[in-house]
DNA sequence: TGCCTTGATTGATCTGAATCAAAGCCAATA
DNA sequence: TATTGGCTTTGATTCAGATCAATCAAGGCA
């Protein structure tokens, strides 16, 4: 329970109420569905550990990568204002969740203030990043988006008490393309650039950054002469 | 009162209650602020009337309009997090806002358990609209996300009681593109394409719509020969 | 072992949008 | 009435990334 996202400053009986509520867990295997678009919302899931993608659907077939997820991060939040889900979430490696039934928490998020205050937050913090996104879709070059994504892995794997030198990456140059708004052969254009510049090195889906402070001058950085 | 976004399905009493918070009002001046990136976060404000924009900002000066929001949304979501705003917000015609205090939405959404549920989807709203600006930024064309821009701003006049066919925008083409990613140049061009087409008629910031169902299939159809 | 599939890399070419540049159009002001 | 400045349109050129295409490496499997 303790590792899971939501609970912070809550007391040891706050803890068990809200465990009572999110006691049900569920494994998705890789390539597996946790929940499609369209399907109805009950629950908000709780990431215990793995790895997600989630992605939104034109009528037209064009798919685009919304979010990569990992343990401690909260899905389903997108699903809240109509009571459907609005994308795929699809597990890219084993995957296990807890299943937060909304009703339930609303309920006691009455009853234990600060765990409302942190799901608001929870919920805001999604909003930022997506603005973040909006910005790398919006203004940066191929090179930039690239460098982002790979600074913002490996500040998540950091957290999580992993090297943020040396990780391997769940998703294809595709779903990275699709996320980054640049085709599969852009990105992986992007990378082999990276390593040319012994910036970092690429094995595959095994990447090291080797010089993470050049690799943040890649942002924002394109007036510089190279 | 009644037209504010928040209350729905409340009874008299409980509009009373939301009504003594939320009763500071705030008029601010085309061009003028609502708040500022880095501003401490107190209050939420609901648009009573006029027209706004939000911004964010990279450090190198670069900024991007995350969205344009009109009579009865909701700004200020995004501060919740950090509890300092993370985006400019800018009338760009006279506008009044409604402050909501925070602190006290909460303290009330804990005693009027649908106005807690209402805000939730509104939060979640937020977040698919996001994901729908990342798709477009992530996949369209330049054609097909001014489409989508207008159709959006279509849509949102008709909500309003205004013409959905026959409208005046607020912002410059230089907004318009930094919200769809592209330069104000290609905006006038995407513009005047679709008036050749006698898709929509131009003239500055007039805009109106003569064909919609033909505006609706500019929307991914890339594919068709014209 | 050889055959297939899937994902990644790399090269050649094409194209949509950026960039650079020049006018035009108002509305506000002198 | 002339002038200024902000905004828009349009044209010419350039370039980043898309597209098309070939090759390669790593499994999976008959």
């Amino acid at each position: 329970m303790r590792e899971l996202c939501l609970p912070v400053g809550l007391n040891e009986h706050e803890v068990q109420v809200l465990g009572d509520v999110v006691s049900h867990k569920r494994r998705i295997q890789r390539g597996g569905y946790l929940h499609r678009t369209g399907l109805k919302f009950q629950s908000l899931f709780a990431i215990r550990s793995g790895f997600l993608k989630t992605c939104v659907l034109e009528e037209d077939g064009r798919q685009q990568v919304t979010g990569f997820h990992m343990t401690g991060e909260l899905l389903g939040l997108d699903a809240i204002s109509t009571e459907v889900h609005t994308c795929d979430a699809v597990a890219l490696e084993d995957s296990e969740v807890c299943e937060i039934p909304f009703e339930k928490l609303e309920e006691i998020s009455r009853v234990i203030p600060s765990l409302m205050h942190h799901f608001h937050k929870i919920m805001s913090r999604e909003i930022v990043r997506d603005h973040g996104v909006m910005l790398l879709l919006g203004s940066m070059k191929a090179e930039e988006r690239l460098a982002t994504f790979l600074l913002n892995l490996s500040r998540r794997f950091l957290m999580r008490g992993y090297s943020e030198s040396d990780f391997y990456l769940r998703m294809t140059r595709e779903e990275i393309g699709s996320y980054l708004g640049l085709k599969l052969e852009t990105v992986s254009r992007a990378f082999s650039k990276l390593q040319d510049e012994n910036i970092i090195t690429v094995d595959n889906k095994h990447i090291q950054i080797n010089d993470i402070a050049r690799l943040r001058m890649k942002i924002g950085n394109t007036s510089c002469v190279t």
